[in-house]
DNA sequence: CTGAAAGCGCTAACAG
DNA sequence: CTGTTAGCGCTTTCAG
């Protein structure tokens, strides 16, 4: 209760200034050859009262928060949660902490919050960047801070990013397909103008054309909502009956789906072989278990905090030497995509 | 790039004092009663110049920050996730900012990072406590700051909580299975003292007695991890084939649990029926459905933001009345608990 | 080995 | 109607 303790109060009860207790508190007493006696004292003392630093003040006084900003498309999605999971540890035992934000790829709300963050005077950045946003992301780095973009980019701007080989990895879920013997293959995927969603579209135009396959797209707007998407997956699979099997571009599109083709009673693999972009835990309890995608997040999360991390010592964004990381995503090959299990039982 | 604009600046370019920047910055130009004109020319330079407050020395000044921690237990749990999600968003409509962390139920790493919420001079709290912090809870509240527990709390300590009533929950979901034929029940739940799981335990245990039935519970120790759980679950189930049903005190233990069961080539319902405690998208997906205690986690985040922003408003914690929420859960019967569609097919 | 003094950018009394 | 002054709590030259 009352006032809070400051530097000031401890020096005065010392006798001493207060530069010297912030050297101290700074471990930075031998360096300025402070007796080890009086530091004695002063960590005694600070221990005994129970002082605790303003970081607000020291913020200002300093510039430097040790905060991250993380901000990913939706923190509620499996996805994302585990990389802002992963991503808080390894920051952690770094000395640096997160805070973390939803865009919901809503562009204005998200300026808003890298407004704020920076007037906070975070240190550094993890985005997962909606559309619209390129200047704020520009003039980030052009006052010195280190931004990492991730799972998504923009081509028109130089930055550092992480992402997965959209467009490979999802060839090659297109080419398992294939070669399970599958040959009208449908993509559903959402209406966007992201890096992450072109590439999986592209990966699937390219190896349907590569086999000379027909395309069948069908693109849903997300914003209208889950009923809207379920709805508009349901009308596809009754007017598409030829349909021998289907690739979702996201997680999110695939459990609706199974909730359609449940309700539609469609037999996966038999009637519809089934392939999902982004795995999930549930995906190998479902019955029959669903083929997938799955991102490296454990991979993913190391590069873009170490990239992160490299920038925040040097004190400065290595412009000079924008690193761009692409890693694969991996099959993981299960009963939704198995011909030959279809007859199983 | 180089300095960024302050209030000074922009003042000496219009040869006037910071103050009167300020006050109209501050949308109080009308009680201080500078002029029209004024106010005008330093809104438009403002804009001109993108003048950015600094918030970190706003903070300082004032002692407030607009900004409320919320500290979950994992974000990474669906659950918790979907409530972040919104709080979030019922707090920024209100002006506040949300920052999150996962405590893991680290009792250590959540004294640390509450230490550092308060010298970031953050202004309320929402909290999902793990055991052993009672005290800091305490001194949070003894200097002013407004603070909600959620899905658990301390008998011993006056605060404000929000919470599901767990045993009358759990009762309801034992009496249902009781109601369906049911008479081997199971209570599979992990060691914890906190209430939300001695909760779950005492409604279980309530039910059973009044029914004349035998108690049959595992305790799971979380902490060694998911192969530890898997194993534990298991052995039980090979071990007690006698058992006719299941009842999971959590959302992660019965993915684990099914697990199992699939593996044991268990049938569900008809070799043991399954009831989940904390829904989850994926039960009302899986074959069979599975049944479920759903938390209404509208309602608890709306109690939550609600309680908080009284008390953040007041400017003070009202120690007098503190709000004890306890919100019923609500039965959602599915398939796995019905022993009539048992035969299907 | 230690301290004085300046100042980060903002707001709030109090004076005009 | 507007400005002066002081100070939030800390770090950092620079001077002893």
């Amino acid at each position: 209760m009352g006032k809070k303790l400051s530097l000031n109060d401890i020096a005065k009860e010392l006798n001493i200034s207060t530069t010297t207790v912030s050297i101290v508190l700074n471990g930075k007493a031998k360096e300025r050859r402070i007796s080890p006696a009086l530091v004695e004292k002063v960590l005694k003392l600070v221990e005994q009262r129970e002082y605790k630093i303003n970081l607000v003040a020291k913020s200002l006084r300093t510039g430097k928060s040790k905060i991250i900003g993380l901000f990913v498309e939706d923190i509620s999605n499996s996805f994302f949660a585990q990389f802002a999971r992963q991503i808080e540890e390894k920051a952690y035992s770094s000395g640096y902490k997160i805070i973390y934000c939803s865009t919901n790829n809503d562009t204005l709300k998200t300026k808003e919050l890298l407004q704020i963050f920076k007037s906070r005077q975070v240190d550094g950045y993890i985005i997962t960047p909606p559309k619209g946003i390129e200047e704020d992301i520009r003039s980030l780095i052009d006052s010195d801070s280190p931004v990492v973009l991730f799972d998504r980019y923009f081509d028109e701007i130089n930055t550092h990013y992480v992402a997965i080989d959209n467009a490979s990895s999802t060839h090659l879920g297109i080419a398992h397909l294939i070669g399970q013997g599958y040959r009208k293959i449908a993509f559903i995927t959402i209406i966007s103008e992201q890096t992450q969603m072109t590439g999986r579209l592209d990966g699937y135009r390219k190896c349907i054309k590569e086999h000379h396959l027909e395309e069948n797209v069908i693109e849903i707007n997300r914003d209208k909502g889950q009923k809207h998407i379920v709805q508009r997956i349901k009308g596809f699979l009754q007017k598409n009956r030829q349909l021998d099997s289907i690739m979702f571009s996201t997680n999110f599109l695939t459990m609706q789906g199974l909730k359609c083709i449940k309700d539609l009673k469609l037999r996966i693999p038999q009637d519809l072989g089934i392939l999902s972009f982004d795995d999930n835990e549930f995906f190998e309890l479902y019955q029959p278990t669903i083929t997938a995608i799955a991102q490296p997040i454990e991979e993913l999360s190391s590069h873009v905090i170490k990239i992160l991390l490299a920038d925040l010592a040097s004190g400065q964004v290595n412009t000079k030497n924008y690193q761009n990381i692409v890693v694969p995503g991996s099959l993981i090959i299960r009963d939704s995509t198995i011909k030959r299990v279809a007859t199983k039982k």
